[in-house]
DNA sequence: CACATTAGAGAGCAGTGATCTTGCAAGAGT
DNA sequence: ACTCTTGCAAGATCACTGCTCTCTAATGTG
């Protein structure tokens, strides 16, 4: 009964957009709005449990596309996958990709689980570079170096380095988090109108960009 | 009458966040809900105005920012306060940052007016390059050299060029939209939540980026 | 068979955007 | 000074929303 509320969830979503109704869902299941509460307990509860499985189900799609390059060693391969996976996915999951890195509902604060589930995609991307740096394809001394980084900064990296990479260098899991930033930017423009005008070859300038990116981690 | 309506839903806005409500912004004015239809045909109309006029205060903020900068030649302190102040605009205008670069409204597509608004903030970065191209500060070689631009992205940077940036080679575009996406990759993370338990140290994890980005650009 | 649990229905509350009609008050014209 | 027009806001109303409450019907289980 949950899944089948959530499908139906998910393809209102799909067509009407990021305001999710209750009784609209209630209403495609033949069902009263009150008899929703038996199963979430508030509609925020359902839109958290739906941002949950958003974050699995991109994590599933990526991991999928980063395992598919069978030679490790690839990395290239493995990083233009992964990110055209992540843009696959948020085309053919416009809504829930809002839900995911749009701009969030005003009191609502992500549960803990929530930011494990969403941790999936950039460790899949962190992961790319910690295999090539095990493998010694990558270096720290391979890219460009970036202007020196702030003892905060450094900081910041080097606890999120324990966390999801551990055994990078600091100087790569930075190129890899500037590259991350640029994925979602670049998905996130694109989604949500701001390159229309600017950019309608929105297929071959992502994998451009990512190109770019993949010569900037040096991999 | 009307420039009230706008203050109050302005400030109803930062305080409650995205979902602005017709009649708490009535009621905040003493008035009732159907006398603001006076002045406003719906609530997406003014959604659209407070748009609108968001586009234009950042605009005004960057090129202000841009424009301080009194030697036109020192491209690089030139980016680094305007993008700066894009940030600072952000950051004090959160609610409207959101209803710029966040999530679109479903059904909603942007007038004319704001597109022109919104090309502002663009185009004053984009005159940096411009400006650095024709005083031969910086040139088409001078950067790292992306792979091969598709053809269908050519021709889109060659007519996006014509709009906004005259003269400027198709390279040199081609870096200062990475940048661009970049900048507001970058922000839209913080300001959305997704650095959270990632970077603390926000604003000097951004300055960085930006650093990083000018000598991506060459400036 | 009796009991306990569960699923859903229905009414109702307070809030929302939007429409339409009504009333009021100031300003203009004579 | 008296009308009359016009502009503006109030009020009622409709359909919708999330949510709570109570009540009934079905479904096992001992």
């Amino acid at each position: 009964m949950i899944e089948e509320i959530k499908r139906v969830a998910r393809q209102r979503l799909a067509a009407e957009g990021a305001n999710l109704s209750l009784r609209a869902v209630a209403r495609d299941m033949g069902m009263v709005s009150s008899a929703l509460y038996r199963y979430f307990a508030s509609r925020d509860d359902l839109l958290t449990v739906l941002i949950l499985d958003g974050y699995n189900a991109l994590g599933d799609a990526v991991e999928a596309a980063d395992a598919a390059v069978t030679d490790r060693t690839r990395l290239r391969a493995r990083w233009l996958s992964a990110t055209r996976a992540v843009r696959d996915w948020a085309l053919a999951n416009r809504a829930e990709y809002a839900l995911l890195y749009g701009s969030p509902v005003p009191g609502y604060a992500a549960p803990q689980d929530t930011i494990a589930a969403a941790a999936r995609t950039p460790i899949v991307l962190a992961a790319i570079l910690t295999d090539g740096y095990a493998a010694g394809i990558v270096t720290a001394a391979g890219f460009r170096r970036p202007a020196s980084l702030p003892a905060a900064v450094q900081a910041d990296l080097s606890r999120t380095r324990d966390q999801i990479a551990p055994g990078l260098p600091e100087e790569l899991l930075h190129a890899g988090l500037t590259c991350w930033l640029q994925l979602f930017g670049v998905l996130s423009f694109e989604l949500f109108g701001q390159l229309n005008n600017v950019i309608d070859a929105r297929a071959e300038f992502f994998g451009q960009q990512m190109e770019l990116m993949a010569d900037l981690m040096g991999i």
